[in-house]
DNA sequence: TTCATATAAATGCAATTGCATCGACAAGGA
DNA sequence: TCCTTGTCGATGCAATTGCATTTATATGAA
């Protein structure tokens, strides 16, 4: 096992992309409260949702869109169901599990939550930098991902 | 009231920047628990701290440092005392407040977590990323820092 | 079949968080 | 001095989260 030293530019690489990613989120998250709005994990569900169609998504299938944990993804859709944005069937093929699909509430918040996240990105992001940098960005970010379980 | 739309490069920057930034502290937070060592905002108050030197810091200068809300900084503040990690003085010229201050344990307990942390930065982001590209990338989220207060 | 193991999803319980408020002191005007 | 208002930090209580486990079903080997 050997112990690594970042270089200073890694640092302060992290230490930005960790504090602005959560300024953003959290400003983000307050005007949706601001708006009365559900948090943004409920949206993340609904969009997934909303992408799979009418053959609706397992519960397992949605942990590994969203980054959530099993039990995370179990309490948030009884309460997504609770509020009637979505339903759960059960599966033909398999006594274990459902499947969930969005309903038309559910498209309609999905709707109203867009109009507030989607306004927040536009400001805090979409205004500050080119499509040229905002591209670059992305690039950078990409080549961060999924790093290969370490060691 | 204007709402506006973000532009595809936004929305895909974003979607990016929220989700490695919460994948690479996630592992960073695996890796400590699995060193049985405390969360990464423990790190956050005692460097803070540490930088502080002998003089410690005020609860209400640490809110501003670390973006924490006031009982969280109150509560975690009362966990690092009961580890003997800082300690609580009495300030003079207020009577209402505190200085808080980093022992001995608390330096080590720093160190501690930075032979973690530190490698978890140099694997998730040092090595995969030029020192140009860090620039880069420190550069562009720095355009997205502080957003101004939205109406 | 039968049994052992694996996977899907939910949940009991303890710990943590968020919200609102409180208690204590400070600051400044009347 | 007295009173109002503001700031510092802590905390009661409800809601949420994390961990470990449970229930139910599937799968595959013997």
């Amino acid at each position: 096992m050997t112990k690594k030293s970042p270089s200073p530019e890694a640092i302060a690489a992290w230490a930005r992309l960790v504090r602005v990613s959560r300024q953003l989120v959290e400003r983000t998250e307050d005007a949706l409260k601001a708006s009365g709005l559900p948090p943004l994990a409920w949206y993340d569900v609904l969009h997934e949702l909303a992408e799979a169609g009418e053959g609706g998504l397992r519960p397992f299938e949605l942990i590994d869109r969203i980054l959530l944990a099993q039990y995370s993804v179990s309490r948030l859709l009884a309460r997504l169901e609770v509020d009637g944005l979505i339903e759960k069937l059960p599966v033909s093929d398999d006594g274990r599990g459902q499947t969930v699909r969005i309903t038309a509430s559910g498209r309609e918040m999905r709707r109203r939550i867009w109009a507030i996240y989607g306004a927040s990105i536009a400001d805090q992001i979409g205004d500050r930098l080119s499509a040229q940098d905002l591209k670059t960005l992305a690039s950078l970010l990409g080549r961060l991902r999924d790093p290969p379980a370490s060691e």
